[in-house]
DNA sequence: CCGTACGTACGGAACATTCCCAATTTTTGC
DNA sequence: GCAAAAATTGGGAATGTTCCGTACGTACGG
């Protein structure tokens, strides 16, 4: 039994009020959505719902992940700002969505986007180079979590967190997941995850002045940790 | 130490042979490339190639995997007849293809197939709908490499290798990779995979007439052994 | 302001699964 | 038929899990 079962599923809470949309259509996908808030735990989407909505982060992180039907839980990414995700269209999400903390998102309905790739050459190629992101991420992740050891796999999780910032200050690394959020994107145990950081921050590597801040103390070390030379 | 280098890497034996064209282009991929074989162990292309060409698989079945830079090995896919692999384009592959026995393709070449891509709807569709069913793949295997145990993983080994077979008799499944790839294809070792097919076997599940065939005994069982119920 | 409750993080000890390191058997290729 | 490769089996070791208790911080109610 891995994941606690986080049954804080409000009234849907979506309500994508409508944004005002500037005279002139752009050829890139920034100004064709609508703006929706989610609080912390809440879920914007649903394994098996009907995907009429696709999402861009503005603000906040998002957990995508898959549930087994004991509870174990299989997390897939973690979209941070500027990400886009729940468009692996097929006819229903194939993953969860659930919002880690205040999160602003941008929804773009389906059908018009799909129209929209179908004659816009531009958006058709931004839609297909984010898929390929996805499978891209999916494919380093597989080796994550088939080949790695628990300390290999926290430390490559620091370094994608750290590449990921958008922070000037790629050294002091925003956290917005919990632990366990943490052990079921690496197929972890909580423990483990714990254990690792103990033994991250006691060789000097990081410290954790908090809970949801990691600070890099050797960026290099860290790497090495995460992929060994040879 | 997982995965055995197999340094069997002949002088490439890449010889599209360029089929004759149909004289009218039908609006699928099917009658657009050229054929190449490839012998068993053969390397179709490697990790960092130039991203050329993509391929179908006619016959045969090819392993694509991720190398560690310490040996370690991850096996992201098997690719059987039917399937396209080497469409995921960046600049570069991001993974290596090689022949699991003796293959023969189809090749496309990249230009060709993205300027296709771009004047046709339906060939555009068929590529992203590749691109999805990959990612889709992807994610499915993270939850098998991520929660899932030795014996789960092997029987849902099991079931995909069954629910992907052409063959009428879905029950006498050909398995055309080598105790090895399996073991880096599920994260495990090659003694794991062992066992856990011989206690599949001790259990009534399976039976194992030899290396490369698999006799599923009791489907309805093996899909519960990799998916339990609650 | 205090006490309580809850979510979360951390540490230790016992346990289990899976890995590692052989040795043995079976199959394959020449 | 023989050598080489692949698969299987066994036992000890280790990594990671499970279960336990504890500590910390924040939110809530009085």
């Amino acid at each position: 039994m891995t994941a606690l079962a986080q049954q804080t599923r409000p009234a849907p809470a979506y309500s994508p009020a409508l944004s005002s949309r500037p005279p002139e259509a752009k050829s890139s996908l920034a100004s064709l959505g609508s703006i929706a808030h989610f609080a912390r735990n809440n879920t914007i989407f649903s394994e098996g719902d009907d995907a009429d909505y696709s999402y861009k982060v503005i603000s906040g992180a998002v957990r995508l992940s898959k549930m087994m039907s004991d509870g174990r839980r299989q997390i897939a990414e973690f979209a941070l700002p500027g990400d886009f995700f729940g468009i692996n269209w097929l006819a229903e999400h194939s993953m969860s969505a659930e919002a880690l903390n205040e999160v602003t998102v941008i929804c773009y309905g389906r059908g018009r986007l799909e129209r929209l790739g179908d004659e816009n050459r531009e958006i058709r190629a931004e839609l297909f180079s984010n898929l390929r992101h996805d499978l891209w991420a999916a494919q380093n992740h597989l080796v994550i979590l088939g080949r790695q050891s628990a300390l290999e796999r926290v430390a490559s999780f620091l370094v994608q967190l750290m590449d990921r910032s958008r922070d000037s200050d790629k050294s002091a690394l925003e956290v917005p997941m919990t632990r366990q959020d943490i052990a079921d994107y690496l197929g972890l145990t909580i423990e483990t995850v714990c254990r690792m950081l103990t033994r991250l921050k006691a060789s000097g590597l990081i410290d954790t002045p908090n809970r949801h801040t990691i600070k890099v103390r050797n960026a290099a070390a860290l790497r090495r940790a995460a992929q060994p030379e040879e």
